[in-house]
RNA sequence: GGGGUGGUAGUUCAGUUGGUUAGAACGCCGGCCUGUCACGCCGGAGGUCGCGAGUUCAAGUCUCGUCCAUCCCGCCA
């Protein structure tokens, strides 16, 4: 026998259907109403809550133990569902409430630090402190539910479709390619570490050439770089990788995956298939390879209407190569020079350096550059952006990648300050992604964008040599509401091949075995074409949950500075342990 | 590594030009209260102004340093 009543509803689920019923209920006080002769308390539990009632009609006997309840003390209610005499229509189960015959506190509560119902009125810092308090909140339990529905979706799409879920280890070897690894030092071997994996890649890999077609796995990924709201040092990602196969059944397994979420956890149908934007056009209409495409604001090249121009800065920008582009903020020319300004510290914080603006007004264009500007350059201005009175047009003028990257960034900022962004959700494909980032200015090489055992596209080869930053990868995102919610590509399964871009990348046959070489030496032994894509799951649940900070959806989450409030990790080992693993600490010297 | 914002009661915040005893709301404690649901009414307790220096007759307020949280840039093959 248990020392006392042990549930027999859940508090969350109750309603008329169950009154005149003899229920108990266990969880917490959520509040209470002591109005001397009658005690109304609110009991939480996993569901939701319910009013219970304390009458001296109906159990004189519990009116002082009841008195006693404070907030999250833990209790057994028992008592008899009955009509409420004042309904409350603003909860589920406020048709009811439960009239106390039992009462036991199975454990009494410190006052909580903070408001466990309103998680907006304490600071995050406290809230994560205290996350066993704020993971009571129910806002909170929906997202770590909506979580468990992504990991059932997952788990049945992908046995569904034939994948093997397989572990891959979290002790593996380092590579210095990437991110930062996690370290983990060896008293096997003092001296040597094992790195915590960034993702199951190569491992991946192998499972392919070992035969086992399609491979999936709900994985732990770490990586030592500074964090952002969305990034975090230990993620979850869907890891995945099929055989015989090329992008496009790469992208049409992973869109359905999406669609089915989409479908199970918020009843939306998803259109298929998701568009495919090529990575050039991503950046040019939308300054991003991630693009938000649920508003306009596009870009808009004008560089051709300057060919001729008096302008320094456009003639200058033109004459090293470089891209004016700029995007017409509809009804903009209302904007202070304040605003303005505003405007420019945001396109120069990524790299630009400056911002031209240009109100339209009935007599053409007015601000700081339009006096530099011929009529032709004007009405062509005018016409490209399909500019009216009240429009202002932001033009930058820079190097390429910085143009469009930071009109990029400015077209978000205006949508977010101009709350342009619809609620509705958008997803797309970025394909063909460049195979190299940059020409390493040292080596002359050319840098990968991925990791070097990406596949380029096949009519591509010929520029390998000649053109290198022209050649397309099989590289490709998923794209959501302007978060890169997946990634992957198809990969080189050729040792041929792969030689040949090792060579390109300037890494010797030596250190390419010195890093990949249990990788090298499977592809020897008939590795089949094979590829795959990673998803961010943290980050789906984010964007299935409308939040956007990705604490939200991780239990233990850590602060941007990677440390866990709630258990001071990372913390000072014994300096037996260190002696142990044969590790000494270095002094920090600050200069 | 760099930039922005914040740190004052348990919590969320206010605190003027540096000047008397640092305030409010919520929470907490005590009393009253039989239909509350943000219960109400009366009373009370509660402060290392993040930490450390400095300037000053005098610092929550000014200066420098530092720590923490958060957002962004760099970084994240």
């Amino acid at each position: 026998m248990p020392s006392y009543n042990k549930r027999t509803h859940y508090a969350g689920t109750l309603r008329e259907e169950g009154i005149s019923q003899q229920v108990t209920l266990n969880g917490w006080v959520n509040g209470r109403r002591d109005l001397g002769g009658l005690i109304f308390i609110d009991v939480r539990d996993y569901t939701g809550i319910a009013q219970v009632v304390f009458s001296p009609q109906v159990a004189p006997e519990l009116m002082d133990l009841a008195s006693e309840l404070r907030d999250e003390f833990v209790v057994s209610v028992t008592g008899e569902v009955r009509r409420r005499e004042r309904p409350n229509d603003e909860m589920p189960t406020g048709q009811i409430e439960i009239y106390a015959s039992d009462l036991r506190i199975l454990n009494r509560s410190e006052v909580p630090p903070f408001e466990i119902g309103d998680r907006s009125k304490s600071s995050e810092e406290l809230r994560l402190k205290y996350r066993y308090l704020e993971l009571r909140n129910p806002e909170l339990q929906e997202l770590l539910r909506l979580r468990n529905q992504v990991y059932q979706v997952v788990h049945n799409y992908y046995n569904e479709n034939g994948f093997l879920e397989v572990e891959t280890p979290l002790l593996i070897r380092s590579t210095p390619e990437g991110a930062r690894d996690y370290i983990v030092p060896s008293r096997v071997h003092p001296g040597q570490f094992y790195a915590l994996p960034q993702s199951p890649q190569i491992y991946k890999q192998i499972l392919m050439i070992a035969g086992y077609d399609r491979y999936v796995q709900i994985a732990k990924c770490m990586r030592d770089e500074d964090l952002r709201a969305d990034r975090q040092p230990e993620f979850t990602q869907i890891d995945l990788e099929m055989s015989f196969v090329e992008q496009e059944d790469v992208l049409q397994m992973t869109e359905g995956l999406v669609a089915r979420l989409w479908k199970e956890v918020k009843g939306v149908d998803i259109k298929l298939p998701l568009p495919r934007m090529p990575y050039r056009e991503a950046m040019g209409r939308f300054g991003s390879d991630k693009p938000d495409t649920r508003f306009g604001l596009e870009l808009q090249d004008v560089g051709d209407l300057f060919g001729e121009t008096e302008f320094g800065v456009f003639s200058g920008t033109l004459g090293s190569g470089g891209l004016i582009s700029g995007l017409n903020f509809k009804g903009g020319a209302g904007y202070s020079r304040k605003l303005i300004d505003e405007l420019t510290e945001h396109v120069k914080r990524y790299g630009a350096k400056g911002l031209v603006w240009l109100k339209v007004t009935a007599e053409g264009l007015e601000g700081g550059s339009a006096k530099f500007l011929n009529d032709n350059e004007v009405n062509g201005l005018l016409q490209r952006f399909e500019a009216e009175e009240g429009d202002m047009l932001l033009i930058v003028a820079d190097e390429p990648y910085t143009c469009q990257k930071s009109l990029g960034a400015l077209r978000l900022e205006i949508a977010r300050r101009e709350d342009l962004i619809p609620e509705s959700d958008d997803m797309l494909f970025v394909v063909d992604f460049p195979m190299f980032e940059e020409i390493d200015a040292e080596t002359g090489k050319p840098v990968p964008a991925h990791h070097p055992f990406t596949s380029y596209r096949a009519e591509d080869e010929t520029m390998l040599d000649s053109e290198p930053m022209k050649v397309r990868a099989n590289a490709y995102d998923l794209v959501i509401n302007g978060y890169e919610c997946a990634g992957g590509s198809i990969r080189i399964h050729d040792q041929g091949i792969q030689g040949r871009i090792f060579d390109l990348i300037g890494l010797t046959k030596e250190e390419a075995r010195e890093k990949f070489g249990f990788l090298l030496d499977a592809l020897q032994y008939g590795a089949p074409p094979h590829g795959g894509i990673a998803f961010g799951l943290d980050r789906l649940v984010m964007i299935l949950g409308g939040t956007d900070n990705i604490r939200d959806v991780i239990a233990f989450p850590k602060t941007t500075r990677a440390s866990s409030l709630m258990d001071n990790a990372p913390s000072h080992v014994d300096a037996r342990q260190l002696t142990e693993l044969g590790i000494g600490i270095l002094e920090r010297v600050k200069e």
